[in-house]
DNA sequence: TGTACATCAGTGAACGCGCGTTCACTGATGTAC
DNA sequence: TGTACATCAGTGAACGCGCGTTCACTGATGTAC
């Protein structure tokens, strides 16, 4: 009786390339982890089974389940890092701000699963180290657009900036979170949820980011 | 070998008095609800060691671990309800906002714990109708603090004002959620906090809102 | 060219754990006759 | 006033489940002599 899709007969790799297992196991752990809503049902067993293997076997290349999602997580966090840093480009400050809010937002939404991992609920332990100093990188680099848009050159700022760019962030944050834990409100479409919130914390003209947004490659929701 | 505190010879509740039990298992599960960080280690033996029951002893009270944890979550909610009801109470509108905005965060940051499984996370499967409508009691709330301080009087902007609503509540949304589990972040003071989006999301000067902060009473954090 | 051997990739059975849930039960207490 | 009985509050043992982890193992494949 077979059961499970994946049951198939899986060929042992050749002698030389155990290491494809491994990339299996990280592939498997990555889509187990956007696709299941809460992250304590990926499990070490659910992963052998989507790749057909014993669970024993993923000993072999991992220590242990958290060491695997460790770098599938590590993986997930470049990704979003180096959107961010793509985003972050633009001759007009104001520019850079919104498309960095609006990437972030759009990859929050998109990996509901792999963002709730990353910045919601409480880190995984073996991440924390990790996960919290680049995500200070990802905190200096939004609190620099903003600073840039604002404009205020003063360095006497940095404290204000700081607070400024952590408001912000806990604001697209919420934005990301409450959207994917409460799909029962009528949302307005995010990407102008995005736009109100810089221009309320950039303090710009709500017209002035609207147009900009509708400027930028990349269906508007 | 008594190695639990709670093992101390429970004495069985008189004749007609079982509902006893009943609520020490609501107050376990509370208990248990606010100290324990994420909500899925809150489990059905759990709340028995607490008490000091037999495990099965539970289902004379309650049909399962969901029943009971309903009724906890229904007191919770209502306890929110009431304070921001009671916040939302000034003869000055954008007095009433601060408040609940306030009141809002505040209960959050000192109930991690239920604030995490009312608001965050999916909510859990019996409680979703319940908690969506109650839910909207609080927008709706929140959402008419926020109209009532910006005076905008007329009755089409229904429509903005709900945006609006909408946002502010996000936006308090994570930054409880952000403080809570990003506890590596320097955070600025929380009110501090709350004093700028309210002042952002309402259009009004910073200074006016720190002032109302200021003469609210309760301790400023 | 043949063969012993080491290595590699992965298996399969078993372990103990905590969990939710069931089921027949126990023993005290109130009530009916 | 005494006694049989129903009810109430809760017990204790057992079940099957999925889990992480261990351990000795298997069988193919490359390499050394």
């Amino acid at each position: 009786v077979s059961t499970d899709p994946g049951v198939t007969a899986r060929t042992r790799n050749p002698r030389g390339q155990g290491a494809i297992l491994r990339g299996q196991l990280v592939a498997a752990a990555a889509s187990l982890l956007a696709s299941v809503d809460h992250p304590e049902a990926l499990t070490l067993r659910r992963v052998a089974r989507e790749v057909g293997i014993a669970p024993a076997s993923i000993y072999g290349h991992f220590a242990d389940l958290e060491d695997l999602l460790q770098h599938v997580l590590q993986l997930r966090y470049q990704e979003l890092a180096d959107i961010l840093v793509a985003a972050n480009d633009d001759e007009r400050a104001v520019v850079r701000l919104v498309r960095v809010c609006a990437a972030y937002v759009r990859w929050g939404l998109e990996h509901p699963g792999e963002y709730r991992t990353l910045f919601g609920g409480r880190v995984p332990v073996g991440m924390s180290g990790t996960t919290h100093d680049r995500g200070k990188e990802l905190l200096v680099l939004l609190t620099g657009a903003l600073a840039d848009a604002t404009g205020s050159e003063r360095a006497a700022d940095i404290e204000r900036q700081e607070a400024a760019g952590i408001l912000l962030w806990t604001s697209l944050h919420g934005l990301v979170e409450a959207r994917a834990e409460h799909p029962g409100i009528r949302w307005p479409a995010w990407s102008e949820q995005v736009i109100t919130l810089v221009a309320l914390h950039a303090s710009r003209d709500r017209g002035e980011i609207s147009e900009i947004a509708a400027s930028l490659p990349g269906d508007p929701n």
